[in-house]
DNA sequence: GTGAAAGCGCTAACAT
DNA sequence: ATGTTAGCGCTTTCAC
């Protein structure tokens, strides 16, 4: 006589108590007569007629299922709302399921918009998304975000500035095969992740300032680590040749994306023998500080001083006078920093270099020269 | 003879390809002379000469253990930077380790500190915080949350204003015996979370306001969903009573917590046959809304109109002029909040209502009655 | 005070 | 195209 083979797969007791008295799957109910928290990947293959694997196959879009038997089984999964258990899926598989956003500056306008369309790029795809503050100039910033991805299994990492231009961590990464997607690096070759023209944005706005009539136009820089300083302060350069303005090097000075940053700087820039009519700083939070700075003065924007900014973080509508700058579509470029990542980790295609567009908004901050 | 008891115990070649060739634990590489990713805990229980259970214990601060024991499993941890894998820990275990933010506006500036200072108390004690964002006005909140608490298992739950002051919600969460916190509930009955006297706040500010002479002192109110609309409000009358000052109703305007309603309501308010010398809006959004309507009829602040808010976020030290508010610990509140929950989770004690004291922030927006 | 064995719910490897 | 089996690394139960 065979073995009791029927017996073997009869599921035993399970260990724990289950703890909610709330919605059952009938597979369960069946087999068990107890009420329980929660659908497994039993209880759908069983109520769909299939090995647990299939429901497996269906569930992860994986080949060799039949479009019959996969509809089949997508049609119980929506039934018994089954979802599958993040932990068992991490423990089992090869993936964790988990990017991990690292950063810098934790609390800026900017990187909280970014935040928010990367996590909607990994919860559209199911995965999580996990933020891992780091300091740039930290000494072992590479052994630091070794710890981690090693730590926590990351499937990859999205990178914002200015931690996504060090070259030491990139190669690291490469190294231990860690996917990655940058935010605005400095250098393009053979990257993954999203850029904006930011240096063409710039011409455009001095060619607005231009065409106001100032001539004597002042750049607050940003903080030198980062590309973005970088491409501003060259498209400021580009765009005062294009208006056949020659730059006076005492009209640009030194800010680190700060609201004092920009406060100061621009004390210094008021106190010049021959002051400009015209301030682009570098990011929005450096112009409100300017703009605090001439009124502190006594004098107005844009009457005596015309300001505009960078980024269009909601404070740029917040200010008096609203701030003239320009828009990247910060919560876009996130999202798709995270798409590119995630094709990358599923294997899905490669991931590429995307451009996004920027928009000049056009405010009550600039005006014609005085 | 006895069976083959040793092969047993012997670990089985394992199933996937290891991943990283890096630090490798002693005891693996003893045992298996292969180089791997990860210290498990068998590792570490083979090094300390101990069983596995009696590591997990010394990891969870569970009894039954001698210190001498404690002691040398403590070491070797810390030796082979042992860190137990969280999906492991999850899928064997009652708990999640998962704690939920449910909040309901994404964006501002409030919720986004409250959330650093959860974060703090949660990693501090190896807890996960997901950010869990609710419509509160949906009709089937209950139900939704009811789901995530299910679905991803949750230890507790950190609620803010107003979803904390859904009674629905909170007896479904006591009904499923999850552990929750609040952030300034309308209630304080019964309650674990933390609070700030904002009624005591406002009487303040409002003295303040009535020492530099003014008399016609205005409310800009704050959205009725909220119990701190309410609060500030009552603080607004009873400030006003104790100055001896008569409230006018024409002076307590509705608004809704942003910069657009603040904007709209002052401008009603510069309408009226008696303007106010002084505006105080029940937050720093509504506040700056305040300022900019000031400054677009040509006035200017505080030499015509005295503006105040409520919170003390960013915008307060980067508008012109800076603003006088009431600043409450924000990040503290969370972090309390935090720890609260925590308390309750893991039965160390009885989590309780913590108050914070706030600090009246006295800028240059405010000044003498013209 | 300590340990052995049995799973948690899922997926990888290897059948068939 | 589908199923079977053996774990993933930890905690629980229960025996000692």
């Amino acid at each position: 006589m065979a073995p009791q083979r029927d017996d073997a797969r009869k599921p035993v007791a399970p260990r724990h108590a289950r703890p909610a008295p709330l919605a059952e799957s009938p597979a369960v109910q069946r087999r068990t007569g107890r009420p329980m928290g929660r659908v497994r990947i039993e209880d759908v293959a069983a109520e769909a007629g299939v090995s647990m694997k299939t429901v497996s196959r269906v569930l992860n879009d994986e080949p060799n299922v039949s479009d019959a038997t996969r509809e089949r089984v997508r049609a119980v999964v929506e039934r018994l709302q089954y979802r599958p258990h993040p932990s068992a899926r991490v423990l089992a598989g090869r993936r964790s399921y988990l990017v991990a956003m690292l950063y810098d500056n934790p609390s800026s306008n900017y990187l909280m918009e970014v935040e928010l369309g990367v996590l909607d790029a990994c919860q559209a795809q199911h995965y999580n998304l996990m933020l891992a503050p780091v300091t740039y100039d930290a000494k072992d910033i590479v052994s630091k975000v070794e710890a981690l991805v090693l730590q926590s299994r990351l499937d990859g990492v999205v990178l914002t500035p200015p931690i996504t231009d060090d070259a030491a961590l990139l190669a690291r990464l490469d190294e231990l095969g860690i996917p990655w997607s940058s935010i605005s690096p400095r250098e393009a070759n053979r990257r993954v992740g999203v850029v904006v023209d930011e240096c063409s944005a710039v011409v455009e706005m001095i060619a607005h300032l231009a065409g106001l009539g100032h001539r004597r136009i002042a750049h607050i820089k940003g903080h030198p680590a980062h590309g973005a300083s970088e491409w501003r302060l060259a498209g400021y350069l580009d765009g005062l040749a294009r208006a056949g303005i020659e730059c006076d090097p005492a009209l640009v000075v030194d800010g680190g994306f700060s609201y004092d940053s920009g406060f100061e700087a621009t004390n210094r820039l008021l106190e010049l023998p021959d002051p400009p009519t015209a301030i682009f700083a570098a990011n929005d939070d450096m112009a409100a500080g300017a703009i605090g700075a001439i009124c502190e003065r006594g004098l107005s924007v844009p009457r005596h001083v015309s300001v505009c900014g960078f980024d269009d973080t909601p404070i740029a509508r917040h200010i008096y006078p609203s701030l003239t700058t320009v828009r990247q579509p910060t919560r876009e470029m996130g999202r798709l920093a995270g798409l590119e990542l995630l094709k990358e980790i599923r294997g899905q295609g490669q991931g590429g270099l995307v451009t996004v567009p920027y928009t000049l908004q056009l405010r009550r901050s600039t005006g014609p020269r005085p």
